[in-house]
DNA sequence: TTTACGACATGATAATTATCAGTTTACAGA
DNA sequence: TCTGTAAACTGATAATTATCATGTCGTAAA
């Protein structure tokens, strides 16, 4: 078994304002797990033991709507927690995970994590740091959500995409995405989303090759966004 | 002036978790102003030297988007604090707060607020589960924007603001806000929601009389939002 | 290879929402 | 009281987006 004080994951998440003493007590009672693609890690409304952090592989956090389809609400990968916020105020889990990719994952009971919530203040303080990051980007998406037509926030996601996941060596994004997703990620019908992606394509704005995307023309993109 | 010790709108906000010593520092290093109805507290961008405690009346939180218009993202009211999240990670204001009404508030200085997150691990906690609130209603607040139509947000809109500020004699919601904030509220054009309010007043969904607006159907309002 | 199925795609149409233009109303200040 | 101005409102129309229907393509299982 792999030993948190050496995983590098760990550079990236708040768990990097542990100490040696708090990590070991991780290492210890971790559980490193793999997920399949599609696989459920957690459900909205479901009451978490943990945390997760990812070592490998991204996952989807969404919330099903009373329309029957799901928006997802931020895309979490490698060197990230999932459920930090659940276990912080111990309450059911507001939004579904859901892995986009293989992921490899380990399991941090609440307990560890709680205690040294309490007897660690600059683990505490990172922790706030990273939420209030979190909430930083959530306004921002609000507004981008209710002030941007459907063109504009397309073109955002793959621009996020873009700079979040990087891209092969043909200038496709590495990560893939169903158009389904997409539109849960833009937050509208599967077929407009597909219909802007055409168009953009066309355009080229956007290169494509079956289900790899990539970024055709990124000047022209950002210009879209902000408004010709 | 008055003393932070004594004051009961700390019960409501994280402050409460601070200890007597460190409240009398507060105390001693807070200014108390009065800000008048449409004044700005801060903007957009600005650097913030402490947060605002809010003692009286109501602030609306918004940005600025390319088209022009303004997202209020959220409105803060009595015992809440504003500009926490800026202060902890020391960074320019995301949102700009404008006053709604007239307005007392505490400014206290940031290095009152950074040592004692430092120091005072229970403080720390305390912010930190309230920032969690406020990232779960961020999430909740973006699921709604893509998913609902306009008529289920401002049906939305002002169920919120009778269970977050009261009626009046009257069944008058409390809080008046222009049909221009509630469209900034509800993210969508002032005339779609002066639109939808007048229909919505046929109906009996809603009351009025001037500026002032009740409830007339809470339970119909109720099945408008969940999709009848 | 054939079959079946799901993801992708496109057309036609309807529904929703924004925009522009103009009118009425409320109300603060002269 | 009169007057000017901003907010509230209404109508007509355009733009955006969703929905439904249908077709194509690629791929995995039989």
């Amino acid at each position: 078994m792999s030993k948190c004080e050496n995983c590098i994951i760990r550079q990236f998440n708040s768990l990097r304002a542990m100490n040696t003493e708090e990590l070991k007590k991780v290492s210890d009672s971790k559980i490193t797990k793999t997920i399949k693609k599609g696989e459920v890690i957690f459900e909205e409304g479901e009451k978490l033991n943990g945390v997760y952090c990812i070592r490998e592989g991204v996952s989807k956090l969404s919330k099903l709507s009373a329309n029957g389809k799901d928006q997802i609400v931020k895309l979490v990968s490698k060197g990230e927690v999932l459920g930090q916020r659940s276990v912080i105020v111990a309450e059911a889990a507001n939004l579904g995970a859901v892995a986009v990719n293989e992921m490899t994952v380990c399991f941090i009971p609440k307990e560890t994590i709680v205690n040294t919530l309490h007897q660690n203040p600059n683990f505490t303080v990172e922790v706030l740091r990273h939420m209030a990051h979190d909430l930083k980007q959530a306004d921002d998406v609000i507004v981008n959500m209710s002030q941007k037509t459907v063109h504009q926030r397309v073109a955002e996601v793959f621009l996020y995409l873009k700079t979040n996941f990087g891209e092969d060596k043909d200038g496709f994004i590495a990560l893939i995405l169903s158009r389904e997703d997409i539109a849960n990620l833009v937050g509208t019908a599967t077929e407009s989303a597909i219909r802007v992606i055409s168009e953009f394509k066309k355009k080229g704005l956007l290169i494509s090759s079956g289900k790899k995307i990539g970024i055709g023309d990124e000047k022209k993109l950002q210009e879209l966004i902000v408004g010709f």
